[in-house]
This record gives C-alpha cells, structure tokens and sequence, in this order.
DNA sequence: CAGCAGGGCGTTTTT
DNA sequence: CGCCCTGCTG
C-alpha cells in the first residue's frame, strides 16, 4: 500500500480511539482512506457501519472517491461521508419533529439571516448604528456554536439583555417559519440527543466507526455531536494538526484536539511528521515561521526529498504591478518548465484581492477559477428565482417571499407589502395565508387584491406542478417565463444586449445546476426540497466535474487553500496589516495569522512565491504598505529576493533602490 | 407605485 | 472605487 510504519499503524488500527497528529502533507488523506478501505476489506466491516465527517464538501467528495478506488465494486455500499452540516441535516430531516418543527425545513443562508435580524431589530426599534445587524448576526451564530440556547443562558452568555432578546426574537422567528438556519443544523442536532438520548441513540447505531477530519476545527457543537455518536463505544478516529488550526474566529475549540486523549481513554497517538508534499527549502521556510508560535504542541516536518528551490520573494510596486509579475513568472513556468496552469495558484488573505488578477487575466485570455468569492447563488438572477423555489417548497419562508413578492414589478409595493404585515401580525397569520385570503384584508382596494391572487395562483400552479413533474428544469424555465421575471430583466437590460444574455447565461447556469442534481446517482429521491436542501449546504458552484476539465489558475483566500496542493504556490499581498491583518493584530490574534500564513505556505509542492506590494488601493484611496513581519521570520538560508526589475521591463528607479536597502538590512 | 439620482459606506477569513 | 439603499419626483 505505500504507507510508512507510522501511517500503518493509524491505517490498520482496529478498535478504540484513535489520535493521529498529521503535519501538513504528511498524507493524511491517504491514511483516512485506507483505514475505511482496511476496515471494509480486511476486517469485513460493513460500509454502513462507517461514518466519516469532513468540514468541506470538497474533502467529502475526495475522501469518497480515494475510498472507492481502493475497494472493489460495491464493497463500500452504504458507507457515509458527509460534512458535519450535510449529516446534522440527515438527521433532522427525519428527527426535527421531536423539536416541534416540521419536516420540511428549509435552511437560511447568511443573507436571510441578515435580513431577518435587520427586521427584527427594527420592529424591537433597536438604533441599528448603535448595534449593527452584522455584529448580531456574528454574535448569535457564536452562541449557537457553543450551544447556548435562547433565554436566560444566552443573557448571561451574551452579558447584554438586548442581544439575548434579539436572539430570542430570530429564533422564535425561525421557527414560527420552519426554517433553521446554518448554525442550527449543529446545534439543534446536539439537541435531538438531549431531549431523546435513548431513540436517538438507536437511530444512529449502525455507525461504529467515526473518522473526522480536520479535528483541529472542531468547535463546541461539534464537539458534542461526536460525543453522542460515541455513547455506546469509542471507536472514534481523528485527524488533525494544531499547526493548521484557522477557524477559531469561527468558534473552533483548539482544546478539542488538545484534549482528546483525556476525553477518550486509551487513545492511541499517533504523530506524521513526514512531508511528501514540499521540497526541503519551502518546508523549512514554512518550519522558521511557524516556529514563532508560542501555542503549539511542537512537531518537526521533514522530507527526503531534494532542497529544490529557494522560496522566491518578490516586491513590487502595487497590486497591478504584483499581478503583472505573478502573470509573467506564470507563463515563464508554463514555458521553461512545460508547467500547466492547473498546476499554479494565487493565494491571498481577503477575497477582494482577486480583482486585479481578473481583469489582467481576462484581459491576457488566462483561464483562471475562483474559488468561493461571489457565490453563484448569491448572483440576483440565481437568488430570485431560487426564492421562488423556496416559497413553493415553504409558504411560510417569509425572506423568500418579501425578496420575489414585486420582482418582477407586479404592482405590489411597499403600501401592499406594509398592510400585508399589519394584517398578518393582526391576526398572528403568516404573510403567504394572509396573502392567499386577501379578500378579507378590508385595508386594500379589490385591484390589488386582484394582483396579489395572480401571484398566489402562481405559486400555488408551479409548486404543484414542480413536486409532480419528472424533471423540474423545464417547470422552472417556465416559472422564469410566466412570472414575468424574462420580460422583466430584458426590460431592465434596455438596449444592452450583453447585459442581457449575461443574465440568461446566469439562469442557464442554474438550470445545468438543477439538471446535475437529478442526474446525481448518489441522491435517494430527486424532488424540490432535495435540490433545496443541496445548494444551501453548497458553498461553491463549482460542480463537480467543472473544475477538472479546464486547465486554469486557481485563486483562493487562505482560508479555502487547506487541504489543496500546488506545483507552483503564489502567496500575494503579503503585507503587514494583510497578513498578519489588521484586524488580527488589535484583536491580538497574530498566532492564528501566522498559522493560516503557514497553512498558504505549505500548499506548494514545487516553488512558492511570496509578493508584496509597496503601495495597495483600498476604496479608492491608496495606502503604503511594508512586507509582512512573517517575512523576517523566515529561515534567510532557503529564500532568495527577486529584483523588481528581473520579471519584466525595469520598474521606477525608487523601488529598486527601497528594494536594495531592504535586502542589505535583511541579508538577504 | 416606479424610476432615477445622489449619498453613504464597506472588506477578514466560511460550513 | 463600486454597490446598495434611500428619498425624491413623475
């Protein structure tokens, strides 16, 4: 099988839990996917019995493939991968009534759940400059990691009686709407074991095998899930590596890793020092930074594999020039090095960034792929008919509702939409029922009565005939069709033909997006509340198959590099107040900084790039910047500084002399 | 109720 | 610099 002693003895350990400390590159992956391919093949353990859980949709995807292609044919049936969301939501979709919700949830996004906080704090008359929604937003999905509920706890929690209220409010809401939002799907998980341990406990008996990923990211709810899953034995497997711990913002619990063995008695430990990704210069570059963390348990990478080259920095002079230079190297690799552009990558801290790569991309017929960034479904054309999918499969989604109820214009503005909610919070009716019985709303006029039964018949014909059709796509490039919504976006095109099949071409997208899902051999049974139920817990648009057929650069942030590898590693924006970012350091979170510059660093297998730039536009205005102290840190035996010059045509004099200086101070 | 213009504001990271 | 939201006018 490949494997070395210590990945061995993690692949083929039998029962018990079971502690693997795996450094970055130091094949992970692989040990995870034998060990479900060892249980299965050589232990006869039935697939249905595993469960491995994965933070990202991409790992799952991974690890499901990697397990099937060790295993013969339809020996791994019934085996489950999932991230931790993916499964809550397997659970609650046949368990949620115990918690007084219906069974045909829907799940808010990030969005919704904005606005409905946004709402809320109005109707509470709340000064939202005083409290912004963003914050709130931020602050209940913190408590919902720790799993602390509304009410007394979460006021003590919060230490404020107004966002304990707020909470109160939004949760009641969800409810009163059968909507869960993406925290809940953890939290009100956990819950289903508190308040029915013996029938959950016998739901989810037939996993005996736990396998997590990335355990170092484990927060509080997640923390507990595995606990219940683990009441009746201990045959739990993680993986992780404290070093590449990036998501404490995000109420990740680095105790969790930290106190494994404690939590479960007799663990095995086992620790994967060797890297069998980098070259020894990028490794020992990566080394030096990391080596500043003072928090760490402490391991030490090595490879055996050649020195390679020296980590190349690159100064330049602002982020157009940066990705100038970045574009250049790049075709210099693709050219000396017979390199392909799927085998480099641009990482950078914040999203933002990519915007110079893209246009100079575009401009130079690159093919590049970003990956997060502006979410396809979070494109309007995409939203708003993805709204009105929500609205049929849930009458009571309420953001849904208020999102698509004038779009396209149908004459139901603000006045109609105000007396709507009057009348709903009147009668304590949901906005839909009050609009399906508008005959007795005595505060309207009969012609808008009239417009708001059109709509109703609208959604009321599509919804029945989406949930009986064999294919939805065509129903929903009829919905696209007979609401008006085409004419409407034609219409606001005016003459702009581009503009328009922009538009068609984003609708296209979301009909190839439905078309995959019902072709999708994996999902049981193909209706509106699966699809539904897919694309929120999607994070990327990229399908599957999308990302393999092109051969394109790849731009990410820091934080969706984890997990990937790269030939060729670009590192951009490596500045102080970038990374580390500025935020971090008044917050004094530095050592996470340097953790994700460490998790950027490691993705190269080959060369890595880091640049800066000396000058960097921000809303316009621009600002000077310095190379980032992670720079210093650096081992100056395994980098080498590239002129500004070198790449391409000579920059101004001022820089190269900035650069001369730089290079004398640092010894570099 | 719809359309337009101008002002204000934001970007840390994501399942 | 752009986007989104608001407020004013037709």
């Amino acid at each position: 099988m490949g494997l070395n002693p210590q990945q061995l003895v993690g692949a083929t350990h039998r029962d018990g839990p079971l502690l693997i400390l795996a450094g970055a590159g130091s094949g992970k992956t692989k040990v995870i996917t034998t060990r479900i391919a060892w249980l299965i093949a050589e232990q006869h353990v039935s697939g249905r019995s595993i469960l491995a859980l994965t933070f990202t949709n991409k790992a799952a995807r991974e690890m499901k493939e990697r397990v099937f292609g060790l295993l013969p044919k339809k020996s791994g049936k019934g085996l489950t991968v999932g991230t931790f969301h993916a499964f809550c939501v397997q659970l609650l979709r046949s368990k949620i009534g115990l918690l007084g919700y219906r069974e045909k949830f829907s799940i808010f996004d990030s969005s919704d759940r904005m606005h409905l906080i946004t709402d809320i704090m109005k109707d509470l008359k709340i000064d939202l400059e005083i409290l912004p929604p963003d914050k709130v937003a931020w602050k209940i999905s913190d408590a919902k990691n720790a799993l602390i509920h509304p009410g007394r706890e979460a006021e003590e929690w919060f230490g404020d009686a107004l966002l304990a209220s707020i909470y109160r409010h939004y949760q009641s809401t969800l409810k009163g709407f059968n909507i869960v939002d993406f925290d809940d799907l953890l939290m009100l998980a956990v819950d289903l074991f508190a308040v029915a341990g013996e029938e959950m406990a016998l739901h989810v008996s037939r996993w005996r095998y736990l396998l997590v990923d990335e355990y170092q990211d484990t927060n509080q709810a997640q923390y507990k899930l595995l606990r219940c899953l683990t009441r009746d034995h201990d045959n739990i497997c993680v993986v992780g590596d404290d070093d590449q711990s990036i998501y404490a913002w995000r109420g990740a619990d680095i105790s969790n890793i930290l106190n494994f063995e404690k939590d479960f008695p007799g663990t095995v430990v086992i620790r994967l020092e060797q890297n069998y990704r980098s070259t020894g210069n990028i490794l020992r570059a990566a080394n030096s930074v990391i080596a500043h963390n003072t928090a760490r348990k402490g391991k030490n990478l090595w490879t055996s594999g050649v020195n390679g080259d020296p980590v190349r920095i690159i100064p330049t002079s602002d982020e157009t020039d940066e990705a100038e230079s970045i574009v250049s190297e790049i075709l210099t690799i693709r050219r000396e090095d017979r390199a392909s552009f799927a085998d480099m990558a641009i990482v950078f801290r914040t999203n933002f960034q990519t915007r110079p790569f893209e246009e100079l991309f575009a401009a130079q017929g690159i093919p590049y792929e970003v990956i997060g960034g502006t979410k396809f479904f979070d494109r309007r054309e995409v939203k708003d008919i993805v709204c009105y999918l929500r609205l049929m499969a849930n009458r009571h989604d309420e953001i849904a509702l208020l999102r698509i109820i004038n779009r396209p214009k149908r004459g139901i503005g603000t006045q109609t939409i105000e007396k709507i909610v009057q009348w709903a919070e009147k009668h304590t009716m949901h906005l839909y029922d009050v609009m399906l019985d508008a005959d007795h709303v005595d505060t309207m006029d009969d012609n808008t009565r009239y417009k708001i039964g059109v709509f109703c018949e609208l959604v009321e014909e599509y919804a029945k005939k989406l949930l009986s059709a064999r294919s939805m796509v065509p129903v929903v490039r009829e919905i696209v069709h007979a609401s008006g919504y085409e004419e409407e976006l034609l219409r606001e095109a005016g003459g702009d033909a581009d503009k328009f099949q922009k538009s068609q071409r984003w609708l296209q997208e979301l009909y190839t997006s439905i078309q995959l899902y019902e072709a999708d051999e994996d999902v049981e049974r193909h209706d509106l509340f699966g699809y539904l139920e897919r694309i929120s817990l999607l994070v990327d648009d990229k399908s599957e198959d999308k990302e393999r057929r092109r051969d394109a650069v790849t731009l990410m942030t820091m934080h969706s590099c984890k997990g990937l590898e790269f030939p060729y590693v670009f590192v951009s924006g490596v500045e102080e107040g970038n990374i580390p970012h500025t935020h971090s350091i008044e917050a004094g979170t530095v050592e996470e900084e340097r953790r994700l510059f460490y998790v950027a660093m490691t993705r190269a297998m080959k060369r890595l790039y880091l640049t800066w730039a000396a000058e960097r536009r921000r809303y316009g205005e621009s600002s000077d910047c310095e190379p980032s102290r992670f720079i210093d840190e650096i081992d100056p035996a395994c980098i080498e500084w590239i002129s500004p010059g070198s790449t391409r045509s000579a920059e101004s004099v001022d820089l190269v002399e900035a650069f001369e200086r730089m290079r004398q101070q640092r010894g570099g």
